[in-house]
DNA sequence: TTTCGTTGTAATAATTGACATTACAGGATG
DNA sequence: CATCCTGTAATGTCAATTATTACAACGAAA
C-alpha cells in the first residue's frame, strides 16, 4: 500500500506554480503538462491547497499564484492540505474477538506504538520547507 | 490510504500463538477465531511469517509455533514479513515532464526527503519487540 | 455586453489492491 | 486408511485512485 500520489502532484505542483506565474499563466493546464496528469487533477489539489491557504487560485482569468511563504509550508503541511492518509496510517483489523485475551488487548497494546511510528514520520516531513526544495531547483 | 491490515494481524497472531500454545491447538481456524477474520487470511500470513524464520507450521497435524525468541522479534521484522508496503512508502507520480526544470528534478528533489520519512517510521517500529508486548498483556 | 478562456465540480469508467470465501490436493498421524 | 490440517488457486466483492468528459459559473477584455 502506497501514499496517494496526490502528495507528490502537490509538491510539483507548488514548484511549479513558484517557478512560472509571473512569466507564464499557471492555469491547471499549464501544471498539468508539467506534472504529466489530468488537468481535473490539478484543479482538485489545487482546491485543497487553496483551502489550506496556500494558493490563490482565480475563478475566470485562471492562472494559480502562492499565497504564503515557501519556507512556511513544510511538506508536512502538503501533506496535510491533501489529506494523504485520513487519521491513521496503519490499518487495525476491526474486530478482534473480545472473548480472548489477547483479541481483547491488541489494540491497545499496539495503538501507542503505531501512532509514534506514524508521528516520526510526519515530524521528518516537517523538516523541509518547500524554500529548500526551491533553492536546489536549478534556475528555470 | 492505510497501511494492510495484514500488519496487525500478524502480531496479533504471534502473540496469539505465544499465548496459546502448549494449552491449545493452535490452528489456522483456532487462530482466526481470536483475529476474527478468515481461517485462510491466517494461513497466508503464516506462510509469511514462516519464510521469515518466526514460526513453524506443521502441514498434516496442525498448529503454529514460534520458532524464535520473542525478543528477537520486533515490529519492524513483522512488517517487513508480510510485506506491508513493497518499497516506497510514497506513491510518485510516474512520468513528469521531462522538458519541465520542475518536472525534470522533482523527483531527485524529493526521494531522500520521503525515504527518510519512511525510515524514521521503520525506525520507530524497530523500538519495540514481541516480547515487550507479551509482557504487557495480562496473563490468558 | 458579448465573447472567450478558465475554474469548479459532478458523473462515469478503468484499474488496482484488500479481504472473504469456497474448494480441494497433499501432508501427517493415530 | 481415515481424519485433521495445511498450502494454494480461483473467484467475488468492495473501496480508493486516477483519468476523462461535460458543463455551468465566472472574469476580463474586446
Amino acid at each position: 500500500m502506497k501514499i496517494t500520489s496526490r502528495f507528490t502532484v502537490a509538491v510539483h505542483t507548488l514548484l511549479a506554480i513558484h517557478t512560472f506565474e509571473g512569466s507564464d499563466k499557471t492555469t491547471s493546464e499549464f501544471l498539468a503538462a508539467s506534472v504529466n496528469v489530468n488537468p481535473v487533477v490539478i484543479r482538485r489539489i489545487l482546491q485543497s491547497l487553496k483551502a489550506a491557504g496556500m494558493v490563490e487560485v482565480r475563478a475566470g482569468s485562471g492562472g494559480a499564484h502562492i499565497a504564503k511563504p515557501l519556507e512556511d509550508i513544510t511538506l508536512y503541511d502538503v501533506y496535510r492540505a491533501v489529506d494523504c492518509v485520513e487519521g491513521e496510517l496503519f490499518h487495525f483489523h476491526e474486530h478482534p474477538n473480545p472473548d480472548c485475551p489477547v483479541g481483547r488487548n491488541v489494540h491497545a497494546l499496539l495503538d501507542g506504538r503505531l501512532a509514534a511510528a506514524q508521528t516520526a514520520m510526519e515530524n521528518e516531513l516537517r523538516r523541509t520547507t518547500l524554500k529548500d526544495l526551491a533553492d536546489e531547483l536549478p534556475a528555470a
